[in-house]
RNA sequence: GUGGCCUUGGUGAAACGGUUAUCACGCGAGUUUGUGGCACUCGCAUUACGGGUUCGAUUCCCGUAGGCCACC
């Protein structure tokens, strides 16, 4: 199911291939996020173009739209959204926490309201699982309890320990052989409390380990410290999942600390916001100087390993006046075709056109960096 | 031609003669980490022009320019 074709000996990165019931995937991997059961403003076909291997939704989401129930009965969610590929939901759990109203916590489970009906929902590891089974996705999550930061560490080990023991209860009402069941590692900033965490989820056995409760306001280095904590007891021949993670260094950081697995809503959110990720490489190609394809394939690619410095790619706002007569392509990958001022101009417009185009590039970008990230753990240099 | 009303950022509107001229949109620049496209932060004005009264004028008076309405 899972295997570790190469292990790092300059790190403790790896790449994987992880077997699903929908396809294989190539590791480290970034899933894009589809939360209501679509990557916004992309269809399935475009995300395989863009080399997206896996997806990720939401369980929280799909129970109050359209309802699992109606899912299931059109044959689960990959067919429900013509996704061809293997597809990982979230349990409810962060939902929940940073999103729910009235929010009530009980060893059961959590009740909430939906704040668009103001329907009143509980969610609990049982349902959590059902819910996701009845989805037929390939990977589920637990159902976790997600605390904030700052907070107290005795209100952190609650929520660590309740965690566990919802872990526990998913373990036993999950069913569905063909979809594999990860846990979620919590505990704050504590190390204490995260080994705690670690252990008690690996003597349960899951099919994978995430780290979870990470960016939820705590200071941006600990997460190296969480990751060098609880990453080196986590069984090596499971794969390692860092959840909602991250800017595009934080996740080359992550891969030298032995996470497989990345999700988030940067690429897709700022692209929304009119934010480019895009490789330096690329922005010093100016107008005239042309390259040839094949020299310029070389360019897109820097040596990123090197150096602590961010400067192999930049962020530009398109939005900002400076773009409004900038010719040159918005990339020199997917989107040579259009300009940088075509696209300002579909911002300033306020054209769908634009935000989709944003997307693309955006996603190129991340699913370009886990692509090049595989191939400097396989030619040693990462 | 005569009389009346009016002129405040890019736009539309506030401000009894009294702090740094207010609000919305817009524009300019940011924030965004297991997704609302939401939201938030900061910046953007010689109050049409020229005089006068006053300790103090967006506010009162006179003139000029421009706009709207009515009448001959």
């Amino acid at each position: 199911m899972f295997k570790i074709l190469k292990q790092s000996s300059k790190s403790k990165a790896r790449l994987t291939r992880l077997k699903t019931a929908h396809g294989e995937i190539m590791g480290p991997f970034f899933m894009p996020i589809a939360t209501k059961a679509a990557v916004k403003n992309l269809n399935p076909e475009e995300l395989k173009v863009l080399g997206a291997q896996i997806i990720l939704s939401n369980t929280y989401h799909l129970m109050l739209t359209p309802g699992e129930k109606l899912i299931k009965e059109n044959g689960g969610l990959a067919k429900f959204m013509n996704w061809s590929g293997p597809i990982l939901t979230d349990s409810g759990g962060f939902q929940v926490f940073s999103l729910a109203r009235l929010r009530k916590i009980t060893e059961e489970g959590v009740t909430f309201s939906d704040p668009a009906s103001g329907k009143k929902y509980l969610l609990t590891p049982e349902n959590s699982m059902s819910i996701q089974q009845d989805l037929g996705v390939d990977i589920a999550m637990a159902f976790d309890d997600v605390i904030g930061y700052p907070a107290k560490k005795s209100q952190i080990k609650e929520s660590m320990e309740r965690t566990t023991r919802w872990a526990s209860r998913c373990k036993k009402s999950h069913i569905l052989k063909k979809q594999m069941l990860f846990g979620i590692v919590q505990g704050g900033t504590y190390k204490d409390l995260r080994l705690r965490s670690a252990k008690d989820l690996t003597d349960l056995d899951f099919d994978g380990y995430a780290v979870g409760g990470v960016a939820v306001g705590e200071p941006r280095e600990k997460m190296k410290d969480i990751l060098n904590w609880v990453v080196p007891i986590l069984p090596l021949n499971k794969p390692h999942y860092l959840m909602g993670l991250g800017r595009p260094e934080e996740i080359i950081q992550a891969v030298r600390l032995g996470i497989d697995m990345f999700d988030c809503v940067i690429p897709t959110r700022e692209a929304r916001h009119g934010r480019l990720y895009l490789w330096s490489s690329e922005l010093s190609l100016r107008g005239g100087s042309r390259r040839r394809p094949t020299k310029q394939s070389k360019l897109l690619f820097p040596h990123f390993v090197r150096g602590r410095n961010n400067n192999w790619y930049k962020t530009i706002n398109i939005t900002n006046a400076k773009y409004r007569a900038d010719f040159l392509p918005i990339n020199n990958t997917n989107l040579k075709q259009y300009s940088k001022a075509y696209l300002h101009h579909l911002f300033a417009t306020n054209e769908p056109l634009a935000m989709r185009l944003a997307t693309l590039n955006n996603l190129d970008f991340y699913l370009r960096l886990m692509k090049e990230i595989r191939q400097q753990i396989k030619t040693g240099k990462l």
